[in-house]
RNA sequence: GUCCGGUUCGUCUAGGGGUCUAGGACACCGCCCUUUCACGGCGGCAACACGGGUUCAAAUCCCGUACCGGAUACCA
């Protein structure tokens, strides 16, 4: 039987970075075994599901690069389905109607209320204590009939217990002490979670479930609904969670935009490059290699590798420069500066385009430079978006200059005002625009002034890219063209900022 | 409350009885290289939650405690 997962989301937002490692997962162990990777929409919830998000996880999993196979499912399409498969257990006696009326949450807090409620039961409750539990059948068709509301619940057997042995946290237990008659269907008629998961991961043929541990005890629920419909359950493997640096799981509500994938490819993370982080996240192939090409990943993941303990996501909100993982920045970076040119550059094209920096020449006449120009500057980026930030003056005559630098390297050194338009005489006459010759002229330059040749060339850097870090500024002069160079090295822009 | 799970440097992690004076990566700090630097090189700081067992030997096995997380629904 060929293996087949499912990536199953609920649309009540954009994709979640738990949600991307999760799909993440099911994608490597389908392609590793050589099986298919599914994807379902659990849109069930109508009130809280959108089209928007719909929209929003589908653009997360394409920028990820997880192609699905075959079509989408939507559970809110079978809902029908879900509710025949209720009314069957009933019918079948395995299931019953629940007349009690249906008890509205105080909203907000509704973790808590739970909490709450379970504490106060403590030691008191006997799930199988239902009134309509055992109500005879023609008592309730009748009062059905006459109208009266009512849910559908499975009718769990008084003593038992349900176990399944999960790929990542072993053999799993509970008790039918512990587990409600759960509802099937809502007293509106609505199919539940619980209910619709099993019957589409049915249909589906489903045969590995890989999700987040919480849904740990979801799975006994959903294994006594397997057991009901008389079908073998799927196997089970459970991931640990993700959680924020305060110890809580990292949710949208509270972490905001951190926990989007939009954000990171907004923010110019490269897709392979969070992948790769979002990997080693809860897995590990158990050796001291960090960075992964794709193939490489499906090729060493297994289910074995899987952690049982939580991973923080580390970031700190207040400080601008950890405004996420430190490892995601650093691994963005490191794939920046290692990826072939030529995988790095359609992406740098794409940012500088939406920048409005591009222009026609750079895939024409200009084509060497432009990549020769990539190749210079990356050396020192984290993202795609320093390509048009920190890398504009290289794209552009319109470029910022960065206070800091202006203090640090120009208006420290008062005699640079006279100096660099004295320089840019200088480079008028040289013939040969090369690294070595510029050299040259600098060091003469330099000896002339009595100077270090560093004040000359970072007062440079400054004027010439309004930066105080960058590649080699020899380089960058080359690089830059002798025109540019002598044109804003006269400029007295920067002076006066 | 109850059930389930977890606990190795600040973070991600290696490790599955002796090779552990616990390895790697990020971050941080030094030094070097250098025209700057966020590159690179070298080095440093820094962890087995605690208490009992078992064993010749425990980060690794067992028990307990603490702490953390998840679950608990006519949400998904």
């Amino acid at each position: 039987m060929t293996t087949r997962v499912r990536f199953a989301p609920s649309p009540t937002g954009y994709l979640h970075i738990g949600s991307a490692r999760t799909a993440l997962f099911n994608y490597l162990y389908a392609r590793n075994v050589g099986g298919k990777f599914l994807l379902r929409i659990e849109d069930t919830d109508i009130a809280r599901s959108t089209e928007e998000s719909t929209r929003s996880i589908l653009e997360g999993l394409e920028w990820l690069g997880f192609s699905h196979d075959e079509e989408i499912v939507f559970q809110s399409d079978n809902a029908d389905k879900h509710r025949v498969t209720a009314l069957k257990l009933l019918e079948e006696g395995k299931a019953y109607r629940d007349f009690t009326p249906k008890a509205e949450p105080n909203d907000k807090n509704i973790k808590a209320e739970i909490a709450a409620k379970a504490r106060a039961n403590q030691g008191e409750k006997n799930m199988r204590d239902n009134e309509y539990r055992d109500l005879p059948k023609d008592e309730s068709d009748k009062r059905a009939e006459s109208g009266e509301p009512f849910a559908i619940r499975l009718k769990i057997a008084m003593s038992g217990k349900t176990s399944f042995e999960d790929a990542v946290y072993g053999l799993q237990e509970r008790d039918y002490d512990e587990i409600e008659d759960l509802v099937l269907l809502r007293s509106d008629g609505h199919p539940l979670y619980n209910l619709a998961v099993v019957c589409d991961d049915i249909e589906m043929e489903i045969t590995d479930v890989i999700r987040g541990q919480d849904h740990l005890t979801n799975t006994h629920k959903q294994i006594l609904i397997y057991e009901a419909l008389d079908k073998t359950p799927p196997r089970f493997a459970h991931l640990p969670l993700i959680l924020a640096p305060g110890g809580k799981k990292l949710s949208k509500r509270i972490h905001g935009e951190i926990v989007s994938m939009t954000t990171y490819r907004d923010a110019g993370f490269l897709a392979a490059s969070f992948r790769n982080f979002l990997a080693l996240l809860g897995w590990s192939a158990g050796e001291e290699q960090e960075i992964y090409t794709l193939d490489e990943l499906t090729e060493k993941f297994s289910l074995d590798g899987i952690h049982r303990s939580n991973a923080t996501f580390n970031f700190d909100a207040n400080n601008e420069k950890r405004w996420t993982d430190d490892k995601a920045i650093w691994m963005n970076a490191e794939y920046i500066r290692t990826l072939p040119l030529e995988d790095l550059l359609p992406h740098v094209i794409k940012e500088l385009k939406s920048a409005k920096l591009w222009r026609e020449e750079y895939d024409d006449d200009d084509a060497e430079w432009f990549a020769k120009t990539v190749n210079l500057i990356r050396e020192r980026f984290y993202t795609l978006k320093d390509f048009s930030g920190q890398g504009r003056a290289f794209f552009s005559e319109d470029f910022d200059f960065d206070q800091k630098a202006i203090e640090k390297n120009l208006k420290k050194h008062p005699d640079l005002q006279q100096w660099l338009p004295e320089l840019a005489e200088r480079f008028e006459t040289l013939e040969d625009w090369s690294h070595d010759p510029i050299y040259e002229v600098v060091q003469k330059f330099c000896e002339e002034k009595d100077t270090k040749v560093g004040v000359i060339l970072n007062g440079a850097r400054v004027l010439l890219t309004g930066q105080m870090v960058g590649p080699s500024m020899l380089a960058a002069m080359e690089q830059l063209g002798k025109d540019k160079t002598i044109m804003r090295l006269r400029s007295q822009i920067a002076w006066n900022e």
